[in-house]
DNA sequence: AACACCATAAACCGATTCGGTCAAAGGCAT
DNA sequence: ATGCCTTTGACCGAATCGGTTTATGGTGTT
């Protein structure tokens, strides 16, 4: 591992992405080392070279993720917003910021919820432990919902965001790169259409 | 061909079902027949004396998923409905009433829009094209727009629902089967919450 | 009981691809 | 020119691929 560390970030960086979205779309077992190769640029036998096995290469990345992931929550997101929608906001920017560097990385991390192979298994229940007591701190527990509308459904709204926050990740292969910013532009305009007819007027 | 269409419609479906999980999670390349059997109960060998070979499976599956679904808006969606979205309410409940017979159904008619591979890609287009006209015909075009308060920007609400419909059709594979009665319902309530919301008052 | 027929699965086929290795070829500093 | 380190294409045995063949057991007919 100390040869892929000693790389240019550059090229880190697309090894990494080339990995992200083979096994986020394959899964472990079927994505393979020269899908890999290929997508980053480089031979087969680098990606042995720098990580020994594929196992090695996936428990690599559900680590490297899973940090990056919580250590860029706890960094950029501020527990003093309280707002319902915008912590979503917050979360939905921070996520996308990472999609810039790294655009399969929601995917992955989705993907390795499902993973069910033996040779990885292992690893991933150890990161979704570390998760687990982490995923409190970013839920929207404490938020303030009480300047919803008397008659509105917040676990509605909840739901409803769950469909939306798996739908905006999902990138649409079309062709041309995504771009991140008018993504999250939408989806804050979105919210804020969200937020301007569920409020109470005086909290608008 | 014939020998599969004289099995118990239970059992074809069956292997219906097996062949579009494999297909819409894997790709055409990815997905082979042993995977197909396994889900399916039956052997590999059966595969092809049903169908000949991969190729033909897949091209059935396009061919016999893409007339359900275009007989299924034909026959179900009562085009006087003008209402914006009574008329997204129908056709999800269309798209669910399928997933209740074939769950992967919708993911895979997904899936074959990015579907590369030479072996199947005449055979995809051929169906879109046929598709194509016929999707003007479930468009929201002529649905009813002037309900919507002045201030709401309908092309965003419109991508919105986009999301939103990416994301419910995504099957949580959350070990049980899913209940389909209860995602009709929510997708309703989710809907008239945002009628509700995004109407005037006059029109609620 | 003998037969034909046919659905089915296991064993098998050559070809491809798998994860992984290795030797040889380059670049680069000394 | 020497030594070192990255990189690659060729290579390995094993597994899996799409697809076929063979053996088997059930069914219906006579």
């Amino acid at each position: 591992m100390e040869k892929f560390f000693s790389l240019p970030v550059e090229k880190q960086n697309k090894i990494i992405n080339a990995a992200l979205k083979a096994f986020s779309s394959n899964g472990y077992k079927k994505a393979s080392a020269s899908d890999i190769a290929k997508n980053a640029g480089i031979s087969k036998a680098m990606v042995f070279h720098y990580f020994g096995s594929k196992q090695n290469l996936y428990l690599y990345l559900v680590e490297f993720c899973g940090e990056l992931f919580m250590n860029e929550i706890d960094a950029k997101l501020d527990k003093n917003v309280s707002d319902f929608f915008e912590r979503i906001k917050l979360t939905t920017n921070i996520e996308i910021s990472l999609m810039k560097r790294y655009p399969a990385i929601v995917s992955f991390l989705k993907s390795i919820f499902f993973e069910n192979d033996a040779d990885v298994k292992e690893g991933i229940n150890a990161m979704l432990a570390k998760g687990e007591n982490f995923r409190n701190r970013i839920a929207l527990d404490g938020t303030d919902t009480s300047k919803f509308k008397d008659n509105i459904d917040i676990k509605l709204v909840m739901k409803m965001l769950t469909w939306i926050g798996e739908g905006y990740s999902i990138q649409l292969p079309g062709e041309g790169e995504i771009d991140y910013d008018a993504l999250s532009k939408e989806m804050a305009e979105c919210l804020d259409l969200l937020k301007n007819n569920f409020y109470k007027e005086e909290f608008i």
